[in-house]
DNA sequence: TCCCATCAATTGACCTCCTCAATCGTTGCT
DNA sequence: AGCAACGATTGAGGAGGTCAATTGATGGGA
């Protein structure tokens, strides 16, 4: 019996996205966000980590011990997502739950050194995965690029508020 | 009996997110790029319609005659998720499915008349959600964020590539 | 002419992500 | 001691997105 090759789609046919779309800076923000997340989705992907953990590692990084409810406050998660999320940690030895022997209630948390190890190797495959990311722009554009997003994340994102602006680099 | 107020969550414990975070351009893009989807969608929420359905009014409203599956290829939707989109455009009256005479399998979509004022009217709400979420910005400072965001998109989302720069309004 | 691979549209299963209310043990105020 | 609030956990539910299977239609090859 004969198999024919499977067609081809129409390649004259160009699908592009309507020019008021493109124009759009929103529109733009909101696909670049998705193929950020999806790209860093990628490039976790040996690790067997979400950019969540990465994130909560990073705030247990910082030194201070967190509560489940700091962290979550912290980054802006449903306390009861993160629990699955430290779970997952837990699990492979990343993170150390215990109560606080001052209030009973808490769980503090904090990072084994194993998760300091995968914390490090974590910001260097976010480096990589950035840098793959930002490829098209120099490093000028890049820092254009960051001042005015910081300055929309300041009224969109409250939590950065707070933060300084990048020093340039 | 008495009640008592509920207590408020500790003012003093500021919660900001890591320097390290904030200082990611895709990080703040992700943010971002999620805050300006809720925004729309809060926006839309008085049509009852969503940013995909106003996408989908928009490519039609290009004029020329659609099928379905190139709908979907434009904007990058699954033609599964298509159908029910254009089921509910379809059931508001907002656009008209048909037969393709020459090919029957093919749908031929079309706006109705109420489509076509939907449709601007979901132009001036994207118009005033847009310009609020981009207020802290100058016009100067729009464009240059525009540009920047247009190059990124050439390389991750391919379909804006054949699209034109944005003229500098 | 008949067969069959391909196609467009549709349906439905499934997974992820996020939000929210309910629960359990603990704490502090009165 | 009693009770309301708190921190953590659990589970239900909705929204979004991906994917395989189905249905009806087309067209090329034997």
């Amino acid at each position: 019996m004969t198999v024919t090759p499977p067609r081809i789609d129409n390649p004259l046919r160009v699908t592009r996205l309507p020019q008021e779309l493109v124009d759009s800076p929103t529109f733009l923000l909101k696909r670049l966000g998705y193929a950020a997340k999806e790209q860093a989705m990628g490039a976790y992907e040996e690790t067997g980590l979400h950019p969540y953990h990465h994130a909560i590692l990073i705030v247990l990084g910082e030194g201070s011990p967190e509560t489940q409810g700091s962290i979550a406050d912290t980054l802006g998660y449903d306390r009861g997502q993160l629990v699955g999320l430290l779970d997952e940690l837990e699990e492979r030895g990343l993170v150390e739950r215990r109560r606080d022997p001052h209030d009973r209630r808490r769980h503090l948390v904090r990072l084994t050194p194993d998760g300091k190890r995968t914390l490090s190797r974590m910001r260097m495959i976010a480096r990589r995965s950035e840098e793959e990311f930002l490829d098209p722009l120099s490093e000028k554009e890049r820092s254009t690029l960051h001042a005015l997003l910081f300055r929309l994340a300041k009224k969109h994102e409250p939590r950065c508020a707070n933060a300084v602006p990048r020093t340039s680099k």
